[in-house]
DNA sequence: TTGAAAGCGCTAACAT
DNA sequence: ATGTTAGCGCTTTCAA
């Protein structure tokens, strides 16, 4: 069984307390005899020792962890994200726990509960709600939390995001400039801010450009849905020039639906997307996307968090980042 | 802040035993009045009120949590990993804690040791190490643990992963039956089982054709060492007719080096991949792959994990499961 | 139908 | 230089 540090009181015949002193190092501080020091040390270690934090937390109230829940690690932004998070926080003496929601509500809601009763000193959160009620309330009750991607701006909740209006108005843009005017766009989540927002700066650059009605469809961020939109566009007559997907995913998808129907990119419709992805260099026409900064993100993500925690007071709590456009091959001047 | 079954109590005028109880719907099993029942509830949703899992835990030395252990969610093989294994777990009352180790063998075992420190109730891991001996001290002491694709097979600790060496006999055997004989491998992580036993695979397969000396270059998963090792071949003369990356990574380097060089697949040479991945039928050659069934090795390994928990008995502890090969267009007969 | 008290592992204030 | 004690939030045994 695990040894605790009455285990090592009793076999050294020190008392609790100077096992405890010793082992968190303040053994010099209390002058604890060398000697003794040494044979808690030995037994601490024969023992396998290891303190159980559930001790210390209940004590503290603090846990010296960050939890991240993402709506889906299998998307590559949110892998890139979690691994990037996770990263940034080694070294700080902080623990990251990684959480998957599935694109749930119900189960972020759950995950959230969770990480509160296990007093997680922060958290950071993808969320995949259509509001953030549920969020407002933890910020409400003290707990530190930062919303990265899916953000809500009705609300005081810190979050760090791309500049989706940007990002959208560089993508239409570029389509635009090269000749493009019948334009679909393949959405994800509707309810969702980066959504909502680039849907904006779409329709926005488009108008813009004196084009009124926008061909608009799809419901979620997966590959399924990206198939499924090409698949209906497809019919359609007459097909769009160039197709704007939201996601990488979406793309995908996408890309399924026109090689399966030998429709060709960028010869007989061009294509650009949100998010970059190493392969994206490597497929048959190399894609042109909007990159957000997820590094970036991560990292003022985690800044924003531990003012919080250290109740330090930062002024600005919203930040929305510059995404970077990616010209490859997949877009064709007509 | 905060609330506690004590601050419930105060409220409410009855004892904390009683608060308790209802919160933990043992009202009814206990006979306590509806009203005071009611009177609970209420006031508990009045103040926001949350269980301290700590509490608990201390009580029980149980915390319903699996910790789940990666050398990297950048890797999509592992994110996929993550991802599977978080949904396998949901619904099963327990939660599933994330890590990224970021193939440091140090971070791992802070990590494993924050884990035992937050006595999660089980570990699935694939260890960054050489050797297993500190996987083999947690096992010892009684923490269930698994590991999977990363395992150690001089050791009883129960693993979960791909058959490795079948999954490189099929490679190897199809670029062979195919008329290629001169084969470089680049391989990932050298002191990885996965990487051990590929390699074996490899060779062992030459050498039934009668191949003796094999290229094998490289030493580690990442995009980096593919691009390296394959710039370093294309040195060489004369250039082997095919390639064999033992990750989805490394490929995606050795792509980057022969486009960079005008190299064709799979005109001037053939490549094939261990790992599969949605992106690998959308490139410019559509990848032939061994596929590993992450999904199954998933849930087996969960199957482990639980039966070590519940203490049953199972004889099959150590598992390994059947590749698939996915034949795509980057490989050419010669 | 409800409560008091003990104890889980740990730290810190207060002795000695 | 080391020990005693109380208390963090919770569940559970025992009692009423």
């Amino acid at each position: 069984m695990k040894a605790s540090l009455r285990d090592i009181s009793e076999r050294t015949g020190v008392s609790i307390t100077t096992v405890s002193r010793v082992l968190n190092d303040k053994g010099d501080e209390f002058r604890i005899s060398k000697e003794t020091q040494k044979k808690i040390f030995f037994t601490a270690k024969e023992l396998n020792y290891v303190p159980n934090q559930t001790g210390v937390n209940l004590q503290s109230g603090k846990t010296r962890t960050i939890a991240l829940i993402v709506p889906g690690l299998v998307n590559p932004f949110f892998a890139n994200v979690a691994s990037s998070i996770a990263t940034e926080i080694q070294g700080t003496g902080y623990n990251t726990l990684i959480t998957d929601s599935n694109e749930n509500i119900e189960i972020e809601k759950d995950e959230l509960k969770q990480m509160i009763s296990r007093n997680v000193d922060g958290i950071i959160i993808a969320s995949a709600g259509h509001d953030g009620s549920h969020i407002n309330k933890i910020d409400d009750m003290g707990i530190p939390i930062v919303c990265i991607d899916r953000y809500f701006d009705n609300l005081q909740v810190p979050f760090v995001a791309t500049d989706n209006f940007l990002g959208a108005e560089m993508a239409t843009d570029h389509l635009l400039k090269r000749g493009h005017n019948h334009i679909a766009c393949i959405q994800g989540a509707m309810h969702s801010m980066p959504n909502k927002i680039r849907i904006k700066g779409f329709e926005h650059t488009m108008n813009r450009y004196g084009i009124q009605d926008c061909t608009i469809t799809g419901s979620d961020f997966t590959v399924q849905n990206g198939y499924t939109e090409t698949l209906l566009l497809l019919q359609n007559k007459p097909f769009p020039t160039a197709i704007f997907t939201l996601s990488n995913t979406i793309a995908l998808g996408c890309m399924k639906a026109l090689k399966e129907n030998n429709v060709r990119v960028p010869e007989d419709v061009s294509l650009i997307t949100f998010d970059n992805h190493p392969y994206l260099d490597y497929l048959s026409t190399p894609l042109t996307c909007v990159a957000q900064p997820f590094q970036d993100i991560c990292r003022i993500a985690i800044r924003l968090l531990f003012s919080m925690i250290d109740k330090e007071d930062l002024t600005t709590k919203q930040v929305l980042l510059r995404p970077e456009i990616l010209v490859r091959n997949s877009v064709k001047r007509i």
